[in-house]
DNA sequence: GGCACCGATGTTTACGTAAACATTTCCGGT
DNA sequence: ACCGGAAATGTTTACGTAAACATCGGTGCC
């Protein structure tokens, strides 16, 4: 670490005057020993509750402990355990649903095990930043790494990720090579789009996620998949941002299609566009279309009308990052391959049968 | 008690844990230093970018860096500094989009200063919980603490605080003893009674968040305020829990009063599901009855109507509660007082002057 | 040519904790 | 009274790093 310390700021750096804002050390198991007339060991057992302390003993170390206010000090452990109790989250963003939902998750099984959460940061998905992040990464006090982010990106910053850090991925195909644990994107997908056709739509349309989002390219592989195998038409496919600004733009573009009476999109929140489109357009949700989202956020089933939509458990993806990291940690092993999370359909009110020709 | 264990079950706590697995020992800089032909002390130079090694030294030492794939050991280089470069932040939840979008920049401010963010959820806001964070707090390796919790469960949790950890808190009227960060909740809410005050409403009615938040109580004291200044009736209060459905709920019983014209609504998730009530009870927005929301998510523009809505600058807070927090580490102070954000009146398509009568 | 000095590198030490090992204390059994 | 032995407590050491201090070799200056 480059310490650029200006030279003319003041009287030399402030630790070293005994006069100086009390750069206070902290109170270490010494201080306490000394105080409570024991060794540190002792302190040291009554820390980490070890038996053979004498409850006399005891009592008078932790009194000491309460008058000097001590507490250990995670780094001198973290040191001398060779391990740090602690998962590193890199991601991209917390603006999506989806993200910050797997992160609360993933923090609270992490807490339940004993671990913390560290965030890593990659505000702009530029390769340069992303190689950042796991370079920084490298010299984190990190025992695994759970990287929620579009694989793509990752990819050539792989080979930068230390050896010995246990990683496991959301959203991505890198099972191969690595841990990978996300929502069935490809069930959600059938789920949905088996749902309208068995309203009675002759096909369904499809708005689509950014072509870099691995999530994306399965549900709108799925949706391709299922209408090929019903032998239905595979109407042209649009392709938004996840915003709903962008559902809106394609929710303008499809109210001018006559034929389109379904319309499966990849995430609640274009969903809410495209509702808002079809609204002022004059064609009505479920009467002369009818829409499904994805993600179920909670907002879905207030929309006009209440979405339709595919569930996404994001509470169990996290459960089963967190379970698969410690569990790598444990074994000093490295894990490959991929975990499911299974979806559910929500009927609301915006699919109904397609109206009457 | 103690004397009945056999000494091979002894369960300490559990990150006491049998170190079972062939823990194969990290790289260090020793290894490096061997392998390089040099003193662990030059492995260090470089490590650290200090000046006075030689380039070709410093070619040696990187090359068997790189060869040995050495990462420096993030937990003893707190040890030695005496820091951790870490900041921790505690928080109920990531559901609502001001934490998410707090905790994103916090992070993100935070990663540009050379800080990580160590993240320390309390699932459930019972005092144990909290006060179980706040103990665990004390262990952790944490330089700063930022809080971002309706305050109240803080109140008697405060006490358990480490004397030495410096603190920021996000929605909150601790001022008088912490350093607060905030948005300007009173002002926000003026600006939206106000403007529908000034479309010509005679009085404006409020849905209100939970009690038990300090931004529901600022907002609804600021929407009375307002009223009583400018003469105006008072109406009922409504309440809800931030939810859709909540808001939901009190729209269907504003729709019933004759005289509701105008509507704040302290959050745009409530303005969601009031929208939807309004809507289902035929009660036109804006033409009938006006609605203003609070947050400015991302998918306010996209409701139906687009809604008016008051912006929090939830970057802003983030980045200033970490300048606050590491102005504090840095100085070794104790900062009090509060800072307030200013929020901006988004004008959208749910407001308009009320109907002719 | 000798000496003072500086730059490059090596050696020692301390950070706070806890395992491993060492010592003391105290007990019951003979 | 003595001894074996275990329980209670103390001492040493290592974890990985980097500041502080020590050393060594060369360079410039008189």
């Amino acid at each position: 670490m480059s310490t650029t310390r200006p030279p003319e700021t003041s009287s030399g750096p402030p630790w070293t005057g005994p006069l100086s804002p009390p750069r206070r050390r902290r109170v270490s198991m010494a201080d306490v020993a000394r105080l409570a007339g024991v060794s540190s060991q002792t302190v040291s057992r009554v820390s980490t509750g070890h038996p053979g302390v004498v409850p006399a003993t005891r009592e008078q170390v932790l009194t000491a402990m309460r008058q000097l206010g001590y507490r250990p000090n995670g780094a001198a452990r973290a040191l001398k355990y060779g391990e740090f109790r602690t998962i590193g989250v890199v991601l991209f963003t917390l603006a999506t649903t989806g993200n910050s939902r797997t992160l609360e998750a993933i923090a609270t099984y992490a807490a339940d095990a004993g671990y913390v959460i560290t965030l890593i940061p990659v505000t702009t998905p530029t390769q340069d930043r992303v190689d950042g992040a796991f370079t920084r990464l490298g010299e984190l006090a990190v025992d695994a790494v759970i990287v929620i982010m579009e694989v793509h990106l990752l990819d050539t910053a792989t080979v930068v990720l230390p050896p010995d850090v246990h990683v496991v991925i959301v959203d991505s195909d890198a099972g191969e090579r690595h841990c990978v644990v996300d929502t069935d994107q490809a069930h959600g997908a059938r789920q949905a789009v088996h749902h309208l056709l068995d309203l009675g739509h002759r096909t369904v349309w499809h708005v689509a996620g950014p072509p870099e989002s691995f999530a994306a390219e399965r549900r709108a592989l799925a949706w391709r998949g299922v209408l090929r195998e019903a032998g239905r038409p595979v109407p042209p496919l649009r392709r938004g941002d996840w915003s709903a600004d962008a559902g809106y733009r394609a929710g303008l573009e499809l109210a001018e299609e006559p034929d389109c009476t379904a319309v499966f999109v990849a995430n609640d929140q274009m969903a809410l566009g495209v509702l808002r489109a079809f609204y002022q357009r004059g064609r009505v949700v479920p009467r002369d279309v009818s829409v499904v989202g994805f993600d179920d956020i909670a907002e879905a089933g207030s929309f006009i009308p209440p979405l339709t939509t595919v569930h996404q458990d994001f509470a169990e993806v996290g459960r089963r990052c967190v379970e698969a990291a410690l569990r790598q940690v444990r074994t000093g092993s490295t894990e490959t391959g991929t975990t499911l999370v299974p979806t559910r359909l929500v009927l609301r009110d915006s699919t109904a049968p397609p109206p009457r020709r």
